[in-house]
DNA sequence: GGCCAGGTGTAAA
DNA sequence: TTTACACATGGC
């Protein structure tokens, strides 16, 4: 289905190159990091903000984000060994900061005895050794693949859920996987192209469609009503 | 003041 | 297998 890309296409004419996972500290490459290659610390504060993004503004996680690099943070033994407490005033503002406290430690003590995991070769081999880990649920593990790792998995969210449900490609309470197999099985495996597909959607939902079923000034009408009478008749 | 935000784990039906 | 609920701050 050429109209999945089409979609993009559209997207990223208005949003452009989002250059996702931002990351902090690193001056020369933030916001964007223009081809070059991650490094560790970068990796592991991919890792850290797919946990503290869980169902919560990237604004607020910026701000714990900030408290961490402030204290040296982003790194996998000292996080294994903070008190727990403390962490989770540090990542207060980004929500659940007990909860996710707790889960960032879990996730930083596997990251140290799993040094290498986010080069494993195999995308499902690994997606299969992050899912376990408590804390870490599809998309989070899917995100950390994509922008921690580079490799090519789409990530599902619930403003792509949201997206597509209401141009007409699935149900509303479609399942992670079945939607992430629309991406999969309809666009080339390219890590870029993933990356900056998320990105566009996010923005796009971002700043339309909240409330109203499909807006009429939406730019991809063309696309919903196409898409039905393709399918839906 | 209410709704929403780049979800997940757990328990009960 | 599905559904309900806890987790919590900050922006609009």
């Amino acid at each position: 289905m050429r109209i999945i890309l089409g979609i993009y296409s559209k997207l990223c004419r208005k949003y452009g190159s989002l250059n996702w996972w931002p990351t902090t500290l690193e001056n020369e490459l933030h916001p964007k990091y223009h081809g070059k290659k991650l490094n560790d610390r970068q990796r592991f504060e991919i890792v850290v903000g797919a946990i503290l993004t869980q169902n919560t503004a990237w604004k607020n996680v910026e701000k714990a984000i900030f408290n961490l690099n402030r204290e040296k943070l982003i790194d996998a033994k000292k996080l294994a060994k903070i008190n727990v407490k403390r962490l989770a005033q540090l990542i207060r503002p980004a929500g659940y900061y007990n909860q996710k406290a707790e889960r960032l430690k879990i996730v930083a003590d596997f990251f140290v005895n799993n040094p290498d995991i986010l080069k494993t070769k195999s995308i499902p081999g690994l997606r299969q050794k992050l899912l376990p880990i408590k804390g870490i649920g599809p998309e989070t593990a899917d995100s950390i693949i994509l922008y921690a790792a580079e490799k090519p998995i789409f990530v599902i969210d619930a403003y792509t859920k949201r997206i597509f449900s209401r141009l007409g490609f699935c149900k509303e309470n479609v399942s992670y996987e079945e939607l992430q197999q629309l991406f999969m099985k309809n666009l080339r495996h390219d890590t870029k192209l993933f990356n900056n597909y998320h990105a566009v959607l996010v923005e796009h939902a971002k700043n339309n469609c909240r409330k109203k079923p499909l807006c009429n000034d939406c730019l991809l009408r063309r696309e919903c009503r196409s898409f039905k009478k393709l399918f839906c008749k």
